[in-house]
DNA sequence: ACCTGAACACCGTTCAAGT
DNA sequence: ACCTGAACACCGTTCAAGT
């Protein structure tokens, strides 16, 4: 019964389970591979050998979150108003937010986004087309939802980081096998290039999407003041 | 003529300026005080004597674009419908933001908030009073607006990042020395805290705030839906 | 298959010392 | 007053080596 024996072997689930504690508990800059690795009882680099570095620890943690949101999504099913389907989503997405208040911010500043935010969004669009909504006004919502349904913004004032991944080579072979996983984003995003008046540029056009938000709420405000 | 005789005496002016273009051109992550010390032909210690540490420098940037926000609104003064004045203030501060793209995830990452942000913050609730708003409501708006000021929301999701410095001992005199200087700002929070139902929280109750912006968001769009 | 030790390049920072 | 050199603790990471 000595301490080498009651060591679990290592995973990578076990890594992320105990990377996302760490950061939970001590912040997100304390999570460091060394810091991991005296939690987990373990040489720094016994890590490596699990994750590539630790940009793959972090884009690990932050699929580990957001597979906690797309969880708690799976209860808002069957909610028939678009509004309160949504309102539930987004109110349980904060919910998971709260318990990690760093992976916002996590996520709004890695470049490679987890599947599972683009299958949360075309659930959104989903509901938002039953609705009757048009694909613009679709578009323009999800712009203006904002960091509503995951706690972070960025691509607001960023456009690179929003659409701009469209010149990989991958692009158009990624597109298609995204049409059968993602069908709202792929139709969405398939009406509104072709609408686009400089498709070279993205398809979204960030100045347009800021302002229809700002009016958006500017005329949801005129309407409340007494 | 030789090149020791070519160096300008280092300042805390010249020493931010010099990061911020560091920032801007190779990204925030590649701000460090020993690449920043190469950038200004010196060595790193050097830094050193103009800033206390890292954290100054950051907060040192952070007040430099906020300066020029503040700038960039004094332009619109002048505007005398509330909407169209917001209007120009966010979008000359959206234009500020797009050459300082790491400016909004670093604002949201600091724990202290430049004293020119709350001038901001106050003006703003000034555009609103002056239309008619009530406090509460004026505050509601705000948390409405979320990134659009700034470009940057987090505070939706950490509650205790936004009002929640208020058990430091600081406090009280704080309060009155920003009555001179802020006064819609403390016209706003005095209101707020007294019809607060649990003042011990912060006068941010961030789940009614949530909401608020939430339902103020789907009903515009219901509205719009066809 | 899974883990480790030694080593390297890079950080922020202190402190005594230079001009 | 302003800048530097040497040194320290800490970081991510490689690579050859252990079991």
């Amino acid at each position: 019964m000595s301490a080498k024996a009651s060591r679990k072997p290592l995973s990578r689930q076990r890594v992320l389970a105990a990377a996302v504690v760490l950061a939970d508990t001590q912040g997100i800059q304390a999570l460091t591979m060394r810091r991991l690795a005296v939690e987990l009882h373990v040489e720094a680099m016994s890590l490596y050998y699990h994750l590539r570095d630790k940009e793959a620890l972090l884009d690990g943690i932050v699929e580990t979150v957001i597979a906690e949101i797309d969880a708690a999504r799976l209860d808002t099913q069957g909610y028939e108003d678009w509004r309160t389907r949504l309102r539930h989503q987004f109110l349980a997405a904060r919910h998971v937010m709260l318990r990690h208040p760093w992976a916002p911010g996590l996520l709004g500043s890695r470049r490679t986004i987890p599947a599972a935010v683009y299958t949360y969004y075309d659930d959104i669009i989903g509901t938002l087309i039953d609705a009757g909504f048009s694909y613009h006004l679709a578009h323009r919502a999800l712009h203006a939802f904002g960091s509503l349904p995951l706690g972070f913004t960025q691509e607001i004032f960023s456009p690179e980081s929003a659409g701009g991944n469209m010149e990989d080579d991958a692009a158009e072979t990624d597109l298609a096998a995204a049409a059968e996983t993602l069908p709202h984003l792929t139709a969405m995003v398939t009406a509104e290039v072709h609408d686009s008046t400089d498709p070279t540029l993205g398809w979204c056009d960030s100045q347009a999407e800021f302002e229809f938000t700002l009016d958006l709420l500017l005329n949801g405000l005129e309407h409340l003041r007494g």
